[in-house]
DNA sequence: TTGTATACCATAAATTTTTTTGGTATACTC
DNA sequence: GAGTATACCAAAAAAATTTATGGTATACAA
């Protein structure tokens, strides 16, 4: 498959782009607008170029017929859902059943998996920022050092496990650790998506963080 | 959400098929003839309904301008797999084919998304640490303080976006500002997995980052 | 230099697609 | 029975979209 132009490459990734957002591929003039182009003639050009080249396949006739050729030919890896049953710290809601669910690769979640989104920034030591998933894998077992999700009633926060691999003290929610926690496991993975996903308490954006 | 008739669940389920296979969605006169009608104005009696109970949304003059809606909480998200092409920064093994995938949620990553693994702590401000991985949407649009990750011959850089949207200076990895950098796209998603998935340069761990 | 590929413009024609208008008919509820 | 929702048709108007034509200009290779 020979390579695209840098023009055509920009105009190739705007059509997966749209298509992935709206559902729908761009027209020739939606193209054009895109790229301060004004003429539909244009597109078809490079349209011509990158469907020769086997980027896209074109329906004649047919308006926005454009299709995108699939590029992978691997094998996908395998994928699991877990449900996202609350934010943590400090934040109540923590309800099972009808819990919006991500996916996630297989290999980094076990089926007792369970997802928190974090509403603070008090771990950015550990490079964990408020909106990001924390992924448990629903273990009890846990050594020095690991992060764990707790409840306590109605009340959830991050524990860290201290030096003796048994005693945990909160680093993020208030919660009693004198009395009884119940872990809903170790964090094992973090994600940080894109934010409009998941219904979030704050607005912050990761170019936001970093201004 | 009211439920839809059993006319109108078969047109809605044609649709649904029909952007899944063909990337598109159908003109009115394409879903006609799917259903033995000669006239378009049936169809799009169907489709205000289908509108109004909320399981599409139409835009209005554009041709197959139809968006299904994401349905529900209770169904399984999408899951998609991105290859994991190298690593940045500063890390030359930058290869398409074969590369190891990750699978990922359909939401967080378009299909032209490539994954790179973080060999440096330099971002840590940014909340992103070694070994974390990064998912580039494949978009060469960016706006001010985005992060994106660019090649320039072997090398791999993260760069971001300046106030202006338009230059962007390099953060983590060497490469020449001033001469040509290939862009892969903005960084979306950050994910921090159990690392043994990974073949890691580092070896550190969550646990160990913490003590 | 001649040819080929790229990267556009402007315009008109052809075609596709949506939208509108005004019907018919059935079923259901108040 | 009146009102409302469903489920169509036929036809024309309006609008969106593709396609064709004939240009300009640059770069690169034979």
């Amino acid at each position: 498959m020979s390579s695209l132009t840098r023009r055509q490459q920009a105009i190739y990734e705007f059509i997966v782009q749209q298509v992935h957002a709206r559902g729908m591929p761009p027209t020739l003039m939606e193209i054009a607008a895109a790229f301060g182009l004004s003429s539909a003639a244009g597109i078809a050009d490079h349209l011509k170029a990158i469907e020769r080249k086997g980027y896209i396949r074109r329906r004649r006739g047919a308006s926005r017929g454009i299709e995108v050729m699939s590029s992978s030919g691997d094998t996908p890896p395998k994928a699991c859902s877990v449900p996202v049953i609350g934010h943590a710290p400090g934040v109540a809601g923590v309800q099972r059943s009808g819990a919006p669910r991500v996916a996630l690769d297989a290999r980094w979640a076990s089926t007792e998996a369970v997802a928190f989104e974090t509403a603070t920034d008090e771990l950015s030591g550990l490079g964990i920022l408020a909106g990001d998933l924390l992924i448990t894998d629903g273990s009890s077992a846990a050594t020095a050092g690991d992060l764990i999700i707790g409840r306590q009633g109605k009340r959830v926060a991050i524990l860290q496990v201290g030096g003796d691999g048994l005693s945990a003290r909160p680093i993020a929610g208030r919660i009693d650790p004198a009395s009884d926690v119940r872990a809903y496991g170790r964090v094992v993975t973090v994600i940080r998506a894109p934010q409009q996903i998941l219904k979030q308490h704050t607005q912050r954006r990761l170019r936001q963080r970093s201004g």
